[in-house]
DNA sequence: TGCCTGATTTGATCCGCATCAAAGACCGCC
DNA sequence: GGCGGTCTTTGATGCGGATCAAATCAGGCA
């Protein structure tokens, strides 16, 4: 399921005007390098739910998500999903430690991706030590966030991971498209689940007892944070 | 508790003939590159259960790990802990995303370091792309750990926990002191507790139950893989 | 508008691991 | 070699979240 649809070179859509230039790794270039990527990269197309790539596929591109929410899981043999986390506008994908993907990632919604050759990008970055630190800033930021993931996954209560979820989810969606109260959640209540560590039953109930306690407000396709500072209280505890 | 004491400068012990050059960030360069890197780093000792740099601390220095074993953790306001991994000699410490260290690190018996300011070191690594590529190497290689770490934590039994832990320990090993039917374990029951988000009596517990099923053989300070064909079959299923 | 389908919520019950408690094993030290 | 402290193992019990089951909701489409 990898029916990509080229929509346009960047450079129909230059990278200087990109909305998400000062988030991305591109940060890193000023506009004359922007232009040499411009010819490197194509904008590709990805409806919901479609892959990108696949964990053992081998990696043959690195991808900008400019629009859009994707999944990144992994899969145990007996069909158990961990979601090693979610993308969101401006993340780099398609590093890996091996010559292999170390994990899937799907569009959730609608999701416009920047492509790039994986041989023609490595050629592009090697002399430039400023869009390799980038790149490592980048890295270490994800790794720091897996380590983050971890104590939740190892540590916390359904009720913990579920507030810490919501307060960290709204957290970076600021980054991207401001502040709101109204915190949007594109994804659906399996995919919390296999992100938590819990059942899709336990998401739900809590949902629901944080929603009777006043937390939050439940609606379709996202939720109201009413008392920001009690679930940020049980995101830290 | 940070009592670390000076031993000498990598130069009377030179960079050229360490026996981790392979493993660890040096990796990346030349002999003189490696002469020129020898005057940053100082060689510092910790003893069992010294930190050597705690989590919120201000980063000051970077860290190759040429003997011993640390365990890397992250607390919880409660005191709850987990540990986000285990560092071998190799391991390049110090990183982190923002200007605090995102966790502590211990040693766990005792461990010598090679230790570099960060500024100077920064300056060393600015314009030599080998070296930041290396560098970034080794962040994704970790953050593929970390991911493979989330899948545990989220998606896997105690027994799987324990005998995945086992397995990746002893592939661990192997790499720094080649292979043994016999695998050390340094760390205690509740280090491997917190590692793997169980509590120590459920990893004593599992312990007892491998070895009951001729898996494993329990001795102070190491377990014997007896039978490690089924016990990668429980870390892989 | 009303049906059909998948997603979500709610309810009842069960089980794996946590918790509480106590007995061994190991180690350093005198 | 004996003693005290810590770490590990074992046992008894309880609970949080999983599992099984069914009702309700939302959204797409005729």
């Amino acid at each position: 399921m990898t029916m990509s649809l080229v929509t346009g070179e960047p450079n129909g859509h230059p990278c200087t005007e990109c909305a998400i230039r000062r988030l991305s790794v591109c940060a890193a270039l000023d506009n004359a390098e922007l232009r040499e990527l411009a010819h490197l990269g194509r904008h590709v197309h990805f409806a919901a739910c479609e892959t990108v790539f696949a964990q053992e596929e081998i990696t043959s591109s690195f991808y900008n998500l400019l629009e859009g929410v994707m999944r990144l899981y992994k899969l145990l043999p007996d069909g158990r999903r961990q979601i090693v986390g979610f993308a969101l506008p401006g993340d780099f994908l398609g590093l890996a430690a091996s010559a292999r993907h170390n994990f899937s990632a799907d569009a959730i919604g609608s999701a416009m991706l920047c492509q790039f050759s994986k041989s023609a990008f490595a050629r592009f970055s090697e002399d430039r030590p400023d869009l390799l630190r980038r790149i490592n800033e980048l890295a270490v930021r994800e790794l720091s966030q897996a380590q983050d993931h971890m104590v939740l996954l190892g540590r916390r209560s359904a009720e913990e991971k579920v507030a810490t979820f919501l307060v960290g989810w709204r957290d970076r969606l600021v980054r991207v498209s401001g502040p709101s109260q109204r915190v949007p959640l594109p994804m659906s209540r399996q995919d919390i689940a296999d992100y938590l560590g819990l059942t899709i039953e336990t998401v739900s109930r809590t949902f629901t007892k944080l929603e009777r306690d006043g937390v939050i407000e439940i609606m379709p396709g996202s939720i109201g944070l009413l008392d920001p500072a009690r679930a940020e209280a049980l995101a830290a505890a």
